[in-house]
DNA sequence: GATGAATGAGCGTTCATTCAT
DNA sequence: GATGAATGAACGCTCATTCAT
C-alpha cells in the first residue's frame, strides 16, 4: 500500500457507488471507474469487495466519531451533550448524502457480517451515546432505570430511520433543526403532555 | 394459480431463506428447495425474485397490521395504545425470528424500491403509530409540539434497531418486557430524571 | 387420435404460430392457446415440438402437391405446365402468408433434419418440377443438356427467394403476374436479348 | 477489445458452430470452447448471441463481396460477369462448408431480423447481381423486360438452393463446373430447346 | 380423452477475481 | 505498482414435457 492517496480515492469512490447502487448492485468496475483506477488496482489495496465495504464504514464512521468527540469535549452538561450528538449526526447525514445512504442501506444489508465484528468502529460510535447517558445518570440528570446499552440502540435507531427523510426525495422537507428538536424533545422529556 | 396453499408455502419458505441469507444471497433454488417445490413452480406464482420479496413483506407486515389493529380496538387510552403497539411489535419480532430478520435486513437493503411504493403495507403499519399519537394529542394526552409524521419514524426506528437484540446471538438476553419498559419509558416520559 | 378435428386445429394453429415467431421462438403454449386446447392435449396428437413442425409441412406441402397435380392434369404442353407450377406456387405463397413464412423460415432452419428424411413430401413437391422438365425434354421442348435434378432446385430456390417479396413489408409491391412473368421468362428463354 | 485476433477467433468458431448446430441450438459455451476462450470473453467482443450471428454474416458476406468485386473489375462483358458471379459464389460455398451452412440456414432462420436491416452487407451482395444485369441491359446484352430487382433474387435463390448439393452428404456429387454450367445456361438462354 | 399445474434441465449473461504484461 | 483482458463459476428464468386429476 505505497500510495495512501489511492487508497483514499478508492474509498471515496466506493462510498459514492455503494450509496447510489447498494452493495450488491455495485460493481467493482463501477468503483474503479469512479476512482479513475484500473479494476485490478483495487485488489492491491483491498482483499475483496466486502473488504471495501468494511473499510468504507470504518473510515466514514471513524470520521463521525472524531468529529463528535471533538464537539463533545467542550461540553459537560449531559443534556447538551445528547443534543450535540443528535444534531451532529443528523447534520452529517443531511450533508453527506452518500454516507447516509451507506449507513442506511449497507449497514443493514450486511449487518450480520459487520455487526458481529466485535470492537468495531460502529460499536464505538454507539458507545458514545451509552457514555453520554451513563454520565448523565451518574450526575443525576438522567433516570436511573434506563439502561444505556438499550437506550443507545433506541436513539441510534431513531436517528437512522429519521434521517431517511432527506433521501427519499418526495417526503416532507423537514429541516435538521426541526427533526433535532423533535427527537431531542421526545428523548429528553417524552411524549407526555406537561401536567398543567 | 389454483393452489393458494402453494403460494403460502413459497412465501413461508422465502421468508425463511431471505432471513437466513439476505435477499441477494438467497437463491431461487434455495427457496424452491425449502418450499419443496420445483424452481419453475415459483414462477407460476410470482413474476420474479423481487416480486417474492415484495409479497413476503405485504404478507408479513399485513399480519402485523391485522394483529395490532385487533389489539388496539379494545383500548382507548393513548398511553396504553402506544404501549400495546410497542409490546406487540417486539413480541412478534422475538417470536418470529424470520420476519424480524426480513424486516431488519431486507427492508433496508431494497429500501429504495420498496419504500417508494406509495400506499404500501409498510406505510400503513407506520401510520398506525401516527394515528395513535394524533389521537393522543387530540385528547390532550400527548404534547402538541410533536409531529406524528416524524414521531412515527422515530419510534419505528427505535423498535427496529432494538429488536436486533434477539437475533445477533451473543448480545445481552434482555426480555421483551425489559425492552418494552425501556422504550415505553423513554417515549412516554423521556430520559430526564424526575424533579425530586 | 380419436378426433382428427383436433389434430387439424392444432396443425392450423401451429402453422400460424411458427410463421409468426419461427420454430424456436414458438412456444407450445402459444400453439395450445391458438388452438384453444390445453398444452398437454398437444402431446396426445404429437410426439414433440419437432413432430408438429414436420406435420405442418407434410400437411401444407401435401396440399400444394394435390392442388398443382390437379391443375397439371389438364395440360400437356411442358411450357404451359412449367408456367402453371410457377404461378400456382407464387399465388399460394401470396395467399397463404403463414405457409409461405413456414416454408421460408422453417424449412431452412431445420433443414438438416427435415431434408434428410428420404421420400418426404417436400422431395415429392420438387420432383414435380423435375418431371415437368423431363417430359419437356422427351418431347423435345426443353434442352437436353439441362439436368432435371439440378434444375428443380434452381427453380425452387428462385421461387422461394422471390416469394419473400410479399412478406417483408416494405419491398416493391410486385404482383404475382409480374413476378410470374419474370421468372417464367428467365427460365424459359433466359436473360439474353433476342438477336435482332 | 485489444486483440482483433480474438475477435476473429470467435467469429471463426461461431461460424463453425452455427453451421453445425444452427443458431438456436448453438450454445455460447460451444462457441467459447471452439474458440478456446472463456465464455465470458465472448462478451468482451460481442453484445449478445445475436450480435455474434450478425457479425458472422457481415464478416463472411463482406469477404464474398470483396472477392467477387475484385474478380469483376477485370471483366466488362455482362455475360462473363454473370458467370463470374455464379462461379465464384458456388466455388466459395463448396470450399467453405461452414459459411455455406450459415448462409443457408441462419440467413433464413433469423431472416426477419437480419433482412430488415437496411443497407446491410447482404443487400450489398445481392445488388452486385442487380448491377451486372442493369449494365447488361444498358449495353444491349440482356433483355429489357427483366427487372434487375426481381432477377437478383431469382438468381440468388437458385444459387443458394443449389449449393446445398454439397452439404447434404448423400446427394449427387455434382462438380462446381457442372452446376455452374447448368445455372449459367438456364439464366443465360433459358430452358427452351434451340430451334433447329 | 382432456386438462394445466408441476417439473427441472438447460442456457445466456454477469462480474468478482486473477495474472501476464 | 498498475493495468485491464481474461476467466469461469454462478444464477435467474424459460419452456418442453409429464402426469395426477
Amino acid at each position: 500500500m505505497k500510495y495512501p492517496d489511492k487508497h483514499r480515492k478508492i474509498i471515496r469512490a466506493a462510498t459514492k457507488v455503494f450509496a447510489k447502487k447498494g452493495f450488491f448492485n455495485a460493481r467493482i468496475s463501477d468503483i474503479a471507474k469512479e476512482a479513475k483506477v484500473a479494476d485490478g488496482t483495487i485488489y492491491l489495496y483491498f482483499n475483496n469487495k466486502f473488504d471495501i465495504l468494511l473499510s468504507v464504514f470504518e473510515q466514514e464512521i471513524g470520521k463521525l466519531i472524531d468529529q463528535v468527540t471533538l464537539l463533545l469535549e467542550k461540553e459537560d452538561n449531559p443534556n447538551n451533550r445528547l443534543e450535540i450528538f443528535i444534531t451532529n449526526h443528523l447534520e452529517e447525514m443531511k450533508k453527506n448524502k452518500y454516507l447516509a445512504e451507506v449507513i442506511h442501506i449497507e449497514l443493514r444489508q450486511t449487518s450480520k457480517l459487520i455487526r458481529e465484528y466485535r470492537k468495531n468502529k460502529f460499536s464505538e460510535y454507539l458507545n458514545i451515546i451509552a457514555t453520554i447517558i451513563e454520565n448523565g445518570q451518574q450526575e443525576g440528570f438522567f433516570r436511573q432505570d434506563v439502561k444505556p446499552e438499550i437506550a443507545k440502540k433506541i436513539l441510534f435507531g431513531s436517528l437512522d430511520e429519521v434521517s431517511r427523510i432527506w433521501h427519499l426525495g418526495n417526503e416532507c422537507p423537514a429541516t435538521v433543526e426541526e427533526v433535532t428538536r423533535q427527537i431531542t424533545a421526545i428523548f429528553r422529556t417524552g411524549l407526555l403532555a406537561p401536567i398543567p
